[in-house]
DNA sequence: CGAGGTGTTGATTCCCTTCAATTACCGTGG
DNA sequence: CCACGGTAATTGAAGGGAATCAACACCTCG
């Protein structure tokens, strides 16, 4: 477990930052707004959720006093917060620690920049893992793949279907289960077990939102 | 989806640390093992990856050229390291990014150590997810709610049974009937649908790893 | 060639979802 | 104060998707 339970004994620091208040489920800010802060729980609960194209809703956290959250990997946010009861936040413009970041004395901004893509990446995993079907998980798994591919529409799998089943949070049987459903489909091809090429990259990205 | 698909032409800047090889299946750290680098991948495939006591296991994460990971909220890994493949590595001393938080010009520390939990929490989300069964979640929830509470056997849920399914990847319905079935286990009991006494702590941290 | 790890395919089981109905809760207004 | 309406929560029955159990094919390497 990951909490560390820190003392959230009152109100956590204020230093320079807007305080806002917000009611039981209005929304603090949208998915695909432009992620201009970081923002911390004084007081209240918040979720951070995202909605599919389909209804499907998915929480990737809650965020509780003294919990800070608006961490992105890009220029938008990609997933909506909204407060879950009366709610208390400060907001500080993530701007400066990020422009600080490279001076002297400073984070490395590479740091910084992969710590994000780690929370983004982690958060993609969690949505995928909390509301995908096997298919729908494993056309993500092979777009995942695509996009660290040189060749876009080849792919060379260099993990077992154990690692995949592991990663997926399915088993091997089910792996190999879908993956001949995908061919099936055609929308992909194997050149081997572990190599093969993706006929339908639109399709394979649309399976999911 | 996150990627941003940098450009991962070639060799990653090396910089200041020590490169290390290893070939397939062999362990970079251990869970468990003191924090002290931050890792980046300049050729291979790392796996990140938890065992339970029973021997399920999860992949994490899967990190590429050019990714960079070992970021961790606790002074010790929660999660193993290992080689796909044969794989290269740099490894930069942790202490000194986080040493130059706080300095004049420099990130905030309080915002790295948020940012640090926000990839510890995430990782134990995943994880929960891809491996727990809905006993299992709501067991790891209920925990986790006691560790944000004040009293730490007794739990009020701010959150609707909606939420607590969108959270951890089930229905209303599995997450009511799962609280009815730590109930009659004499795990919990209910003051109301929102507010419950924990019975048993102990065995609901230990109904997981 | 044989052995073992890896991957595929089939049959069955089971946990969770889905669909449906009922009950509890809470604020509002008569 | 209590009836009323609507949301939230619980409970039941049936169905489905993935896990489990089991057998077989494939590939690599000594």
């Amino acid at each position: 477990m990951q909490p560390a339970p820190q003392p959230r004994s009152g109100a956590a620091p204020p230093a320079i930052g807007a305080v806002r208040s917000f009611a039981a489920n209005q929304t603090i800010y949208f998915e695909g707004e432009l992620a201009a802060n970081f923002v911390l729980v004084l007081d209240g609960l918040v979720r951070s959720c995202s909605t599919f194209s389909d209804g499907r809703r998915f929480i990737g956290a809650f965020f509780a006093v003294g919990d800070m959250f608006g961490f992105e990997p890009l220029a938008t946010y990609q997933a909506s917060a909204e407060a879950v009861c009366q709610t208390s936040l400060v907001f500080y413009p993530a701007r400066d620690p990020i422009e600080a970041c490279g001076t002297p004395g400073g984070l490395p901004k590479q740091v910084l920049e992969s710590m994000m893509l780690c929370i983004g990446r982690s958060r993609d995993h969690a949505r995928l893992l909390g509301r995908f079907s096997a298919i729908e998980r494993l056309s993500a798994f092979l777009v995942e793949c695509s996009e660290r591919s040189k060749a876009r529409d080849f792919v060379t799998l260099e993990m077992t279907r154990q690692d995949i089943a592991d990663y997926l949070g399915l088993t091997v049987e089910t792996v190999s289960r879908g993956l001949a459903q995908l061919k099936r489909d055609g929308m992909v091809q194997f050149v081997s077990a572990r190599q093969l090429k993706l006929l339908d990259l639109p399709t394979l990205r649309a399976i999911n939102l």
